[in-house]
DNA sequence: TCCAAATGGTTGACGTGTCATCTATCCCCT
DNA sequence: AGGGGATAGATGACACGTCAACCATTTGGA
């Protein structure tokens, strides 16, 4: 019965997770304050508002919503009571299923959004994105997806895989019509 | 002169940011939770106490802990009252300086830490260092601190105090106290 | 010497996230 | 039918983080 000796991590290691980790409270922190100095948002508002945004007809299933962005129902569950109280987003009933609810965004939520999100995009550019060559993207694109392909597969088979928040532009220029941030 | 229409994220930029949100997403609430379920413990407080274990005796003066973790003070005293309150940590007057103060692991937290090190060690290997190939951490650790580095230097060149990183096992790697992960 | 500003740290209010629990509905099997 | 279980969602309690305001002490001049 020896105790097994845990396996530290080397130097090389260590030197990779103290880097992502320091990443991760720096940028989210910049990010974060940006979007709120700049539009009153919250990371998790900007989220629910993209992902609506995106959405067929500005709305979407309580659930899928959830799924989509990787959030517990409960989280989300508050979450849109605090934006349904600030008149970003309202809460339906569903005819099809008693039990169930769907989330609008209000033309409030699409002019906070719409005014939003240019900001949010080059606030994400200048602190990471344009940082970063080209190559360096991709490897963590690589990386990233292996990390949760491993880990929505543990945690959970019934997780459906969707796109979740952010950038890029789908299409409708001109000017209004959904930053298509999703 | 014209509104200058936004640059939204290209597909690679768009993958990349992506992959990353919904890796920190996914891999933060799981070793979260290893952490939580495996030493009853919370991340923060996982990283208080590691850090002040791999401290010179055992305590540091709260401001030099705050400047190192890359938290704010008043994080940093919310979270060390409820630490305070279990039992883990204790706080003292400094006698230099009237206004100052340090903190000191006690003997349960530096059990608590003895005991909690290698299961998370071995979560944050499980869920992520295992996975990736000695290139991609190289990859990583670089895009980190590069980013790391740029968001430093913008948000207080001023103080600019020792935060800088640094963290590296201070000969830990034996086998014995100072399990240093993060 | 004296006081304004800086520094170290705490506190209160409030938004956010988690877990456990609860309600209502739906589904399916007998 | 009829009831057990799964599902959709909401809620309450509590941990965590942020911002702004607040002491107390220390420092730097005039």
């Amino acid at each position: 019965m020896t105790v097994q000796e845990p396996q530290w991590l080397t130097d090389r290691e260590q030197r990779a997770w103290q880097a992502y980790r320091r990443m991760f409270l720096l940028l989210n922190a910049q990010i974060s304050r940006d979007l709120q100095h700049d539009s009153k948002l919250s990371d998790p508002d900007y989220d629910v508002l993209s992902n609506l945004g995106a959405a067929p007809d500005r709305r979407r299933r309580v659930s899928e919503l959830a799924d989509r962005m990787l959030w517990s129902r409960s989280r989300l569950s508050h979450h849109l009571a605090r934006m349904e109280q600030r008149g970003l987003v309202v809460r339906e009933g569903v005819a099809t299923d008693g039990r169930g609810a769907v989330v609008a965004l209000t033309d409030q939520g699409m002019r906070t959004l719409d005014a939003a999100a240019p900001a949010h995009v080059a606030s994400v550019r200048r602190h990471f994105i344009d940082l970063l060559s080209p190559a360096q993207l991709d490897v963590l694109a690589e990386l990233g997806e292996t990390v949760v392909e491993r880990l929505a597969q543990e945690s959970g088979p019934a997780s459906a895989s969707g796109a979740a928040d952010s950038k890029s532009a789908p299409g409708a220029a001109g000017s209004k019509s959904a930053p298509g941030t999703d």
